[in-house]
DNA sequence: GCTGCGAGTCGAAGCGCTTCGACTGAGGTA
DNA sequence: TACCTCAGTCGAAGCGCTTCGACTCGCAGC
């Protein structure tokens, strides 16, 4: 293995001057500067990551702590980790891969050992043991999603509220007068997950705002789960046409549902989901829907992150617009249909 | 920070003796080990982690290289990285993140900058630019999947001719006669990526020695791609009652099709599917279905890397069996089916 | 001609840990 | 009693890098 001291040999200098035209921290002149380049060159010299962070006290690492649990979105997850990943390169820095079940002592363990230099906690609750712990912790951390308490820390997430009084909006423009949110299963909710909450919020209070019925269900992601809580919601509220799906395991099967009950999609009822772009595009027919920008929030959490790693400031709290596309499952409300309940 | 210095002086003991209580190379009197596990613990001591690297030449970090491309299937490749980083964990070890297309520069950055120990990658493609790059680099490494040339190498895969092979079988047992593989998109299959050829390759020798017609074509992920593929396959074979696809995203939507086209399944049609045993439950019916049992993978990939960096001995090539549970999409084949074309 | 200054370079002192060789005593052996 | 052994501990020498202060020029100012 190669040293800097190998290079400095070889370019005739000393080796705080290479390490010097590495880091551009002083001035070199262009002469000596060429030539410690080849020598870097020559001998393929590639620093010593460790060497380097025990020195520098910066490992040039960020972890991502990414949620392995029920009822999560993995193809996000995907999409948004390797935009991390990719951002993270930009800016000269790799990745260490959390599970969220390693829980709080995981990021004490890699913050304290000086494993990383900044953390990127996902999935994050309403009230989340993580959180006092990253308040702590001696080192910048950005959350995607927020917490009940965001003072002092650095959130970022899709406006879900937005979210969910956009498709509120969208069907109440087309004329219909009773909708229904089909949300993620029970057990995100009860984890108090933020993202499912607040578009609950979104919804609810976007329906009451335009008078309109708003109800909503929690649902699990087996076939006979979601024909079931889809046949319970029509029986209770028969005058339903206008459905929003904040669930993306179950979109195929709910089409699958709606067919067999003989309702069909936009006609008896406009189906909007909330959910990536490419999963919208993939189903018969094609569904509205508001995107998860899932790259741009892995992005720009980064991004954040190395601006507080350069003692910049950051706000407190990001929210992403959510773009709501129109396709072919949502449509006017069935002419005549003008009750309220 | 705390540092080593600081325990040992608590302790009253040189930092060489709190080294040795921490790592067990030497033996220390019960006395002393006490003593400095007390004042481990009363001053929260974590050992620096780019100083030990520095001192140890160990990182204790594996580098994972995942695949963010066309036709992967996303969620197996997170239950896989799940798998890798629990396990990882299990031994001491974390996990470095890094994508595909960094290409063989990424590999040989991590690796000669001393930042990671040893290396998984995954998706290996039977000429994988890669492969000379591992080999030449002065650490262990695993691969998921399998190059032409293996030589020297340590390979981890599902036996994906097995799997072609188990699903024939099954049909053929069930008395089909012809059979089609409803393969990944074609780009998968000119990367010549190892799993997809090698499904292809047991599908075709089954089928030869069972003495039934069997056919096969790639499959993009869109609607239209599907109804396309199949339609033109039973225009092609009308005989065709047997269905193997091994192309998890389009699994739903081929449902949509084979009901669009009026074939029922398993009635007039019998179904397989090569994915994960979650997404074979989820469908109506419910899919007979082989496994990719990913978390064994990740798991074993690992382990066989620990075990090489500890300088034991590891098989070259590890193929894990597949395992094919019949569920409701196959059945026996209509009666008179006896043609073989 | 002397001083002052800034550009360019060097040497040395760490960063916090591991590990090697050496030292100390207690206990066993001859 | 003299010697050897070995368990238990210590001190010091690195690991490969960054960074600080100091040194040496050549040049401008007076």
């Amino acid at each position: 293995m190669v040293t800097i001291a190998d290079v400095a040999r070889h370019a005739g200098v000393a080796a705080s001057t290479v390490s010097y035209v590495l880091s551009g921290k002083r001035t070199i002149s262009s002469d000596t500067r060429e030539r410690v380049q080849r020598s870097v060159r020559a001998l393929g010299y590639r620093p010593n990551a460790s060497a380097r962070a025990l020195a520098s006290q910066r490992s040039n690492v960020l972890a991502l702590v990414i949620p392995l649990r029920t009822g999560m979105h993995v193809p996000v997850m995907m999409q948004f980790a390797a935009a991390v990943v990719t951002t993270a390169r930009r800016f000269d820095h790799d990745v260490l891969l959390l599970t969220a079940d390693e829980g709080p002592d995981g990021l004490e363990r890699v913050a304290q050992s000086s494993l990383v230099d900044a953390l990127v906690v996902m999935d994050v609750e309403l009230h989340d043991e993580r959180v006092p712990v990253l308040r702590e912790l001696p080192m910048p951390s950005v959350l995607i999603g927020y917490p009940a308490d965001a003072e002092g820390l650095t959130c970022i997430d899709l406006d879900f509220v937005a979210a969910g009084a956009h498709c509120v909006d969208h069907l109440a423009d087309l004329g219909h007068r009773s909708l229904a949110l089909l949300g993620t299963p029970s057990a995100v909710y009860e984890r108090q997950t933020g993202f499912a909450q607040r578009t609950l919020t979104g919804f609810s209070e976007a329906a009451e705002r335009r008078g309109v019925l708003g109800v909503e269900t929690p649902c699990e992601h087996t076939f006979d789960a979601i024909l079931g809580t889809v046949e319970q919601l029509l029986r209770d509220h028969p005058g339903i046409t206008g459905l929003v799906v904040q669930n993306e395991p179950i979109i195929g099967p709910l089409l699958d549902v709606l067919r067999r009950l003989g309702r069909r999609v936009p006609e008896d009822m406009s189906l909007m989901a909330i959910c990536a772009d490419d999963v919208a595009e993939r189903q018969v027919p094609q569904l509205s829907s508001v995107t998860i920008p899932a790259e741009r929030i892995g992005g720009q959490a980064v991004e954040s992150l190395i601006a507080k790693l350069e003692g910049g400031d950051v706000p407190e709290l990001t929210l992403l617009p959510p773009k709501l596309i129109a396709r072919g499952s949502t449509c006017e409300a069935p002419h005549g249909d003008l009750t309220t309940a």
